[in-house]
DNA sequence: CGCTTTCCATAACGGTCGGTATATAATGTA
DNA sequence: TACATTATATACCGACCGTTATGGAAAGCG
């Protein structure tokens, strides 16, 4: 059943595909969101028909979740070694400066892909909404946990808590990413991320 | 054609109150969003048939806008008051604390409205998309006005510029209404509002 | 009372949605 | 070659989308 590692090598082999499929479905949905991506711009963009689609992906859901996956693995790797900069501020400024680079920047779609499934609207994307927000979730906790070792090394003002200081943080990441995806320029953004780093606390 | 004014008293009354419809109308949108919400939806909530939804307020789209305006006029007041404090501090202050009270508590949508017409996705709703931002650049005019203000006034530090600080202000705004809309719980919108004043600039 | 005007209710329009049944083409195995 | 297996291509499904035509009900006006 979940044997991927053996191909089974009988039968009509795959014509296309289907890490590269799935990069274009990550595509699509990144710019469109998930209601906004039809089907039909789904099995255009990546060169496949309807039957071949679900063969291969299971439904429109399984396709986004994967889509998802893929999207985290090699859009999302700075946030794994942000967390690993010595001091907090290095880590704000890691991860600003990231996320500014990947979502306003180069010629992948504006905008974070995960801010669009979390206010994706359509009845039937709850799904697709609790994994977001579960996602999102857990690097909040780990943000929590870098910015407490932070605290507790010395780095941040008394009146400063870890867990205001990463919604902060986000709030700061998520607005950045509405903006972008509003079409803001890009020098908008980046002062917007000079003039949050020059705010960042120090003790 | 365009004369509201004069109820021209003919013909048979309406059965319904088109203030009260819009209000309905607003509150669905708010809460799916543009395409999420379905004309059986907002009939639905409006109490009224597709046909009278036509007749009173065009379509679909002119009804979105007539309910942006409703919802700029109504839960968007704060923001007028938040430019006539005093100082910087307080316009953020008020600004911040608002919108936690308006798209954190009570009874309304979670979340700011602008942010769902922003992110919508589906092609047709581009004019929408427009609409929002349009709205929104306007009362980020007003807000660089009013920094720059400040600034000459001396309550700004020399290395925080108005534009910066607007961008930096506005984004902390969106993030959080997309926490609340993501479902936070509302001590933690709080550390982060109280975070983010706590991190407001002064000289 | 007609008569006109406006509103309401039902039903239907063409189009698109996500998903699939069917038939055919292409491979490995025997 | 014959068979089993899998992928592709076409066409289609029921459901819903936003929108509108149709027909009757309720009001003001003569």
């Amino acid at each position: 059943m979940e044997s991927e590692t053996i191909p089974a090598t009988k039968g009509r082999p795959r014509e296309f595909c289907v890490d590269q499929a799935l990069a274009e479905a990550l595509r699509v949905f990144w710019t469109k969101g998930y209601d906004g991506a039809s089907m039909a711009d789904l099995t255009e963009a990546m060169g496949i028909t309807k039957p071949s689609l679900y063969a291969a992906f299971g439904n429109k859901e399984a396709l986004f979740h994967k889509a998802l996956d893929l999207y985290e693995s090699e859009k999302l790797d700075y946030t794994r070694a942000a967390l690993e900069q010595p001091t907090a501020r290095a880590v704000a400024e890691y991860y600003l400066r990231g996320a500014l680079d990947r979502h306003c920047g180069g010629e992948d779609p504006k905008g974070c892909m995960g801010l669009l499934g979390t206010l994706a609207c359509s009845p039937e994307a709850d799904s697709i909404k609790a994994d977001v927000v579960r996602r999102r979730a857990s690097s909040q906790r780990a943000l929590v946990e870098r910015f407490a070792r932070a605290k507790a090394e010395g780095e941040l003002p008394d009146h400063i808590d870890p867990e205001g200081l990463t919604s902060h943080m986000l709030a700061i990441l998520q607005g950045l990413t509405v903006q972008a995806s509003a079409g803001a320029p890009r020098a908008e953004l980046e002062r917007l991320v000079e003039t949050s780093l020059a705010l960042w606390p120090s003790r």
